[in-house]
DNA sequence: ATCCTCCCCTAC
DNA sequence: TAAGGTAGGGGAGGAT
């Protein structure tokens, strides 16, 4: 009797079509086209005395091996030869055992050590490139030890590993993105939706294919307009077996075939015939009732290698995306493994995206081959019908790319994605609303987007096959068994109703990096050293988008009780069991020592069996956006400067630190004579390259130099300067060079342009900005506060209400705070962020009194003994911070009483 | 009622 | 041999 399985075991990932693939890397396609750039003469003697003779299918490929031998003096070989000049090396990646056995004695070699002795220019020795470790005739070795057997195997000197084969090898992430085709087609989802939201923003509304199109229509004189059969029309394209047309573009003699793009070339695996019954064993054992199982056509030998992608006459006998290799023989004997080329498919979706942006940027990315595009306002302006446009730019995607693609229309996203998948392959479909009703009602139930294998069990469980068997059924009784907001939308899409519109601007929730794959590890150090690398390596995913995170998970696989550490798939995971587990930071993960230290704690917290690790993988959630730093304020804090020098030569100086909290960036200093304090908070400029923080207005003030000079006045303690200074014309040059810092009350009396450079900069313009010319700057210029009107009270309220926060007046928040500090109370995040947004406005209404009011009153009761509000005070000042170097720049003005130094 | 966390599920 | 990643919607169930 099975078990039920648990909820967080995995299940192996082969419950569902997985699909994968073969060829070598996008990494040596990349060195290959660095060595190739201007070979055209001898460039090197490095091969004097060298033959190859290329065997099989090698990367790069035999013509490129030719032209490199011929470039760097050595010999290039059509047959082997003998006598005479014999052949001295064979080149290939992969060679079947038959072949090795007509090969003599001639070294085996992979053509990397071409590719490395080019780029090394000295000839290499070939034994740590050679494919096998000797020439025996039955029994060919791989160059390196078979994991888990060999345990104690050490890489002799001679022959050191010389490919990345698990996580241990430094090289290993490199080498496995570089060949993952799923991590591909992620990254390449990512990259495109990226480029929509970035055409969009830089969008002049010019759209040169679709004035064409309308040209070209009112040339050929036709004027008359149908309307249109919804208000909206959608359009869903998707490239067809995408994968396989971009490897066929210059493989037209496959064309036809029955063709599979997979990492499998001969079909087989599994060269040490190790025992892999238990595994599927326990596979199937574990399948909920009622999953087909996918591993039911692997034997001993078969490839399990995925498909990526197949063609339309290899779907014909039943093969899949996601299908082993192994079991898609088994099926279609006759199909024929081809290559990836990762390089090539990231150019054609370029284009694909290209080609629908000159008519429109109405699109919402969905992957690397397929997109939502709203062709209303096309089909509205060009006057063509929906066929005429559909047959149009298939046209011109096909002429771009040389490959076809599908298109299917509707009235919703739903209407159009269906009418897709009728179209398919290299055909168009219009679902027209009239038709859809006798369209949805035989449609079975698993065709519906989002409808997997999990749901249409359930589905299947309720009797349930068509889309028309959902009519005769209640939404309540879907609701038991699928949840509301999953019955809703299979309720309706049942119906050919979808209410969810397009999304053209993307905004990233999560970032992670997970391999699941070669993982194997001996001990927890090796598996730290990993987990460095994968938190470098997902800190690196997070600065590109220039975000920071507050919720860091850990997620792992570990091999399943009962599961052979061997496992079936080459390096792959098994039957795993997964545990996650997260923490929310009461700081921000911004840097890659945060991720690591964090994910450290996590993993050390889950006490796992190194050895049964099988996955590893870091995600980060709760994601904002690192705040802008303005370039003329950045120019300014990196050069030196006398910001304060006027104030810390003979004034009370409070290093480093607000409110009693240690940091870095943030300099105070209080002038006593005037009784103004400043704060300085440095930027961090180009994190990426350096984690070192520039601290100059820190240093610089020790200097005193220039003081009391009003030219060189970067930060003033007496606001009335400040007025004083911008009405000084070269004050504005010098500003204008980028050597002064900002005050919203200084920009405002700047040439507008500049103001605008500047605000945009800051992202302030409608708001802040705007708030400051309405209203006066009252708070700050004048330090007896007043107290909020009713208008102004009414107005907060409204603010806050929208930003989420009930109407908490100050007075309402004071007691609360008080309240809280009585009962010693802990706020909880979401107070905390709660006071965050109501400090943030306040900086940005300049009711700093107040303001300052309140953090002193925080710090005081976090002075105390035994108080555990640190982290939330700590929290709070970062919204305080951010807010004031938003709104300030780097040099905020700090009116009487607030205190920012030591408490005693 | 709504939010948070830990999952599960789906898609490419 | 093989490269089983990644983002987002959403549900269950406990906390607030
Ligand atoms: N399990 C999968 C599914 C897809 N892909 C990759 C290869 C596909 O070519 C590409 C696009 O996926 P599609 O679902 O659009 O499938 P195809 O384009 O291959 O075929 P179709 O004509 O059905 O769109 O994504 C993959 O690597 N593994
Ligand atoms: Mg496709
Ligand atoms: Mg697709």
């Amino acid at each position: 009797m099975s078990r039920k399985p648990r909820k967080n075991e995995e299940d192996n990932g082969f419950a569902a079509w997985g699909g994968y693939m073969e060829a070598k890397k996008a990494k040596l396609a990349e060195q290959f086209s660095k060595v190739t750039v201007g070979l055209t003469n001898k460039k090197s003697d490095i091969f004097n005395g060298i033959a190859i003779l290329v065997n099989g299918y090698t990367k790069p490929g035999a013509d490129e091996l030719k032209i490199f031998m011929a470039a760097h003096g050595g010999n290039y070989h059509l047959y082997q030869n003998q006598g005479g000049c014999p052949t001295t090396h064979i080149i290939a990646t992969n060679l079947p055992n038959t072949k090795i056995n007509q090969l003599g004695n001639v070294p085996v070699v992979s053509p990397e050590w071409i590719v490395d002795s080019i780029s090394a220019n000295k000839l290499l020795d070939f034994k740590k490139y050679l494919l096998y470790t000797n020439h025996s005739r039955t029994q060919p070795k791989l160059n390196f030890p078979a994991m888990g057997k060999d345990k104690n195997a050490v890489p002799s000197p001679e022959q050191p590993q010389k490919y990345a084969k698990t996580a241990t090898d430094p090289q290993f992430l490199s080498d496995f993105y570089n060949n993952s085709r799923l991590h591909l087609i992620s990254t390449l989802g990512a990259e495109f939706k990226q480029l929509v939201n970035k055409l969009r923003e830089e969008s002049n509304s010019q759209f040169p294919g679709l004035d064409k199109l309308i040209q070209s229509k009112s040339d050929a004189g036709i004027t008359t307009e149908t309307p249109l059969k919804s208000e909206k029309i959608i359009m869903h394209i998707d490239m067809d077996c995408f994968f396989v047309s971009v490897g066929l573009r210059n493989r037209p003699e496959l064309r036809g075939k029955p063709i599979a793009v997979t990492h499998s070339k001969s079909g087989k695996s599994n060269p040490n015939g190790s025992n892999r019954q238990a595994e599927v064993d326990l596979y199937m054992k574990r399948l909920p009732s009622g999953v087909i199982p996918k591993l039911d056509l692997i034997d001993e030998t078969s490839s399990m290698a995925e498909i990526a992608s197949c063609s339309y006459e290899a779907r014909r006998c039943g093969v899949r995306n996601g299908m082993f290799m192994g079991s898609a023989l088994k099926i279609c004997p006759d199909l024929v493994p081809i290559p990836y080329d990762f390089e090539g498919y990231k150019q054609v979706s370029s284009i694909l995206y290209h080609t629908i942006a000159e008519y429109t940027l109405d699109i919402e990315a969905v992957s690397c081959d397929e997109m939502y595009v709203d062709v209303t306002k096309i089909l509205k302006k060009s006057g063509i019908t929906v066929v005429e446009w559909a047959s149009h730019i298939r046209h011109e995607i096909m002429e771009r790319t040389g490959c076809p693609c599908s298109t299917g229309f509707g009235a919703n996203r739903l209407q159009a994605r269906l009418a897709t998948k009728k179209a398919k392959p290299n055909g168009q479909y219009y679902l027209e609303p009239e038709e859809v009703d006798n369209y949805m009602y035989d449609l079975p139930l698993e065709d519906l987007p989002g409808v997997g294998y999990a749901t249409i069990i359930k589905l299947h469980n309720l009797g349930l096959k068509t889309c028309g068997d959902l009519y005769d059924i209640s939404l309540s009784t879907l609701k038991n068994e699928l949840g509301q907001k999953n019955s809703e939308m299979i309720y309706d899409q049942a119906r050919g109703i979808d209410k969810k519109s397009l999304n053209y601007e993307h905004e990233r929730k999560s970032v992670s990096a997970d391999v699941n794959y070669g993982i194997r590890f001996k001990n927890h150090s090796e598996a730290l050293v990993f987990l460095e690398s994968l938190s470098n390596e997902v800190y690196n995913r997070l600065s590109e988008i220039k975000m920071k995170a507050k919720t860091i998970t850990l997620k792992l696989l570990t091999r399943a009780e009962g599961a052979p550490k061997e496992t079936a798939k080459y390096l792959g995971c098994g039957v795993c069991d997964a545990i996650n587990k997260s923490i929310t930071t009461s700081y921000y993960l911004e840097n890659p020592q945060h991720i690591f230290k964090e994910a450290k704690n996590l993993y050390e917290r889950l006490s796992i069996i190194p050895e049964d690790l099988r996955g590893v993988g870091i995600q980060l959630s709760k994601l904002e956006k690192i705040a802008k730093t303005n370039k003329a304020l950045a120019k300014f804090l990196n050069q030196p400067s006398n910001v304060g020098s006027n104030l810390t030569d003979r004034n009370e100086s409070f290093d480093n630190s607000i409110g009693g909290i240690q940091d870095n960036n943030v300099k105070i200093s209080h002038n006593k004579n005037t009784n103004f304090t400043t704060m300085e908070k440095t930027v961090t400029q180009d994190i990426k390259s350096s984690s070192k923080q520039d601290k100059v207005t820190g240093t610089v003030s020790k200097r005193g130099r220039s003081r009391g000079n009003m030219n060189t006045l970067k930060a003033t303690s007496n606001l009335t300067n400040y007025f004083k200074h911008t009405k000084n014309e070269s004050a504005t040059k010098e500003f204008k060079s980028g050597n002064n810092s900002i005050d919203l009350n200084v920009l405002k009396e700047l040439p507008k342009d500049i103001q605008k450079e500047i605000m945009e900069e800051y992202n302030l313009f409608d708001t802040a900005f705007d708030k400051l010319e309405n209203k006066t700057a009252s708070d700050n210029t004048n330090e007896k506060q007043n107290l909020t009107t009713k208008d102004n009270k009414n107005n907060e309220n409204q603010e806050l209400k929208k930003k989420g926060f009930a109407s908490l007046s100050k007075e309402e928040l004071k007691i609360l705070l008080k309240n809280w500090i009585r009962n010693q109370e802990i706020p909880k995040d979401r107070d905390v962020d709660m006071l965050g947004t109501f400090f943030t406005n306040l900086v940005q209404e300049r009711k700093l009194e107040y303001l300052f009011s309140m953090v002193n009153l925080l710090y005081r009761h976090i002075s105390t003994k035994n108080c555990q509000w640190h982290d939330a005070y700590y929290k709070l000042l970062n919204h305080f911070q951010e807010a004031m170097l938003l709104t300030y720049g780097n040099t905020l003005l700090v009116p009487k009483g607030f205190f920012c130094g030591q408490h005693n």
